[in-house]
DNA sequence: GAGTTTGAAACT
DNA sequence: CAGTTTCAAACTC
């Protein structure tokens, strides 16, 4: 994945609109823009150090001291990664993999692989081992995990593509029996301790949640349910939506997918209504991006980095993309890249339905499959959520054409970081200024931001068995906004 | 930004 | 293993 890159997701009543950064939003203020690690001591060479425990070199934008996490010691690094990994086997072993009650089958789909080459005895998945924070903050890493997935999840069902994050792993759906944590509140929780699949967030303890924090909760179940369930994860499967999406490309020539397949995004499977890959517009007349993202804009980054990244050869540039007829019932989807400077990747996704296709589409997935206990994962919450969807979909109806032209002001955000991580960026709303409006009615407008990790260099490309995700694409982790330089 | 909290990783 | 220390992120103010 990219190193610095962040993937902003902002679901207006209109629209949902994705941004593709490569600089960290949140550590925009420092400059620096895109920071990772932090290390002081660890030199890079700990499972302390994300990177390293993410199996990729460090690169400018972290901020560690004496790195040692480098290419250019590549060998301090690799002989180090096998000393851990004498030590402990799964220490680099992707995090999660299937359930242990689940087959494989209902494989979210995608990568096969992973699930295929999860012996059930590498369950890597130690589980958590809270204490004190109930399992309701990243300290968490089975919260974190959850995350990601339900953004991964989330995505995939706004995009109706399946959404790949590299090296996030199957992740384990909230804690389980796994995880040693005390007072365990997990939204996702199989633990059933405090009957948490109830009303953790309606519950006043939600105190300590955020506004932000509570949506991105909702949507994490909400996915996090999908993910579960296979007819979500594989649309292609055998569930008969047939995607309405429309994508829409401002501008032709633009020739350069946005997303590396296998990265962010997984092509859908020959035989399935072919989805284009995204893609990126050179330049819209877009101005107003200042608006709403101002600041989180600013420090936009191309795709193109993102391509270069992962130096994926496969770039489709395929596009058919439709122009910019709506037709009702579709959703469309429009490649946006506002900046001359290419600095600004932005994918909207509009609804111009009035029978929106997520109304008969998302149910069919959630619930679709009754083979899937859906419901006794808490009905109740399930349901809210599902009710937040359609509301957040219905609203989608009333077409807004003008959205595309203006940059909607979400009044929540939700920031995700590195699906790998242990810990990123805080759940809940860094960007004070859209909260005004609508206190609690995160349905309006939600923002997410997903902090992308570089993808895994040349360290030990046999230890993660899901392909595609350790790339080994050398050294190329450079956040080209390059503004401080390393160490 | 400094200081605290937290839980994984490392160490004994 | 368990107990302790170290560590860097998450969080708080
Ligand atoms: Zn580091
Ligand atoms: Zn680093
Ligand atoms: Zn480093
Ligand atoms: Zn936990
Ligand atoms: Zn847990
Ligand atoms: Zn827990």
């Amino acid at each position: 994945m990219h190193p610095c890159g962040d993937i902003v997701c902002i679901i207006k009543q209109e629209s949902i609109i994705l941004q593709f950064s490569r600089k960290k939003i949140s550590e925009s203020s420092d400059g620096d823009g895109c920071k990772r690690c932090n290390c002081k001591k660890s030199r890079c060479l700990k499972l302390y150090c994300d990177c390293f425990a993410a199996g990729i070199y460090c690169a400018e934008p972290c901020a560690c001291q004496a790195c040692l996490n480098r290419p250019e010691h590549v060998d301090t690094v690799l002989e180090t990664r096998q000393q851990i990994e004498t030590r402990n086997p799964l220490a680099f072993a992707p995090k999660v993999v299937q359930h242990v009650t689940e087959p494989p089958a209902s494989n979210c789909g995608l990568e096969e692989d992973a699930t295929h080459f999860t012996p059930s005895s590498a369950r890597h998945k130690r589980g958590c081992n809270c204490k004190k924070s109930m399992c309701l903050k990243k300290y968490c890493e089975c919260y974190q995990e959850n995350f990601y997935l339900a953004i991964q999840c989330f995505l995939s069902l706004i995009v109706c593509e399946e959404v790949h994050f590299p090296s996030f792993g199957k992740a384990n759906v909230g804690c389980s029996d796994g995880c040693r944590c005390e007072g365990c509140k997990n939204v996702f929780g199989q633990k059933g301790e405090f009957g948490m699949t109830k009303d953790v967030l309606s519950d006043e303890e939600s105190n300590e949640i955020q506004d932000a924090s509570l949506v991105s909760n909702s949507n994490i179940m909400a996915s996090e349910d999908a993910v579960r369930h296979t007819e979500f994860c594989s649309p292609y499967n055998s569930t008969p939506f047939t995607p309405a999406f429309q994508y829409l490309n401002h501008e032709k020539d633009a020739s350069k997918a946005w997303f590396p397949s296998g990265r962010y995004f997984v092509s859908p499977e020959p035989g399935l209504p072919s989805v284009p890959p995204f893609l990126a517009s050179p330049k819209s007349p877009r101005s107003s991006d200042n608006d709403t993202m101002s600041e989180t804009t600013k420090e936009i980054l191309d795709l193109v980095s993102f391509d270069l990244e992962s130096d994926y050869g496969n770039v489709e540039t395929g596009n058919e993309i439709s122009e910019s007829h709506q037709e009702p019932g579709k959703t469309t989807l429009v490649s946006h890249r506002p900046d001359s400077q290419g600095w600004t990747n932005n994918l909207i996704l509009q609804s111009s339905s009035r029978n929106v296709p997520y109304s008969s589409v998302k149910p069919s997935r959630f619930h679709g499959s009754p083979n899937t206990p859906v419901s006794n994962l808490s009905g109740t919450k399930h349901q809210e959520l599902l009710d937040l969807d359609h509301d957040l979909f219905d609203v989608m109806q009333d077409d807004t054409p003008e959205i595309l032209k203006d940059t909607p002001t979400p009044l929540n955000a939700v920031k995700v970081s590195s699906p790998n991580k242990k810990r990123v960026s805080p759940p809940h709303s860094q960007v004070p200024k859209f909260d005004s409006s609508s206190p609690a009615r995160f349905r309006n407008a939600v923002k997410f931001i997903l902090k992308s990790v570089p993808s895994f260099p040349p360290l030990t490309p046999c230890i993660n068995p899901k392909n595609g995700s350790f790339e080994q694409s050398g050294n190329s982790q450079n956040c080209s906004g390059s503004d401080q330089d390393h160490e």
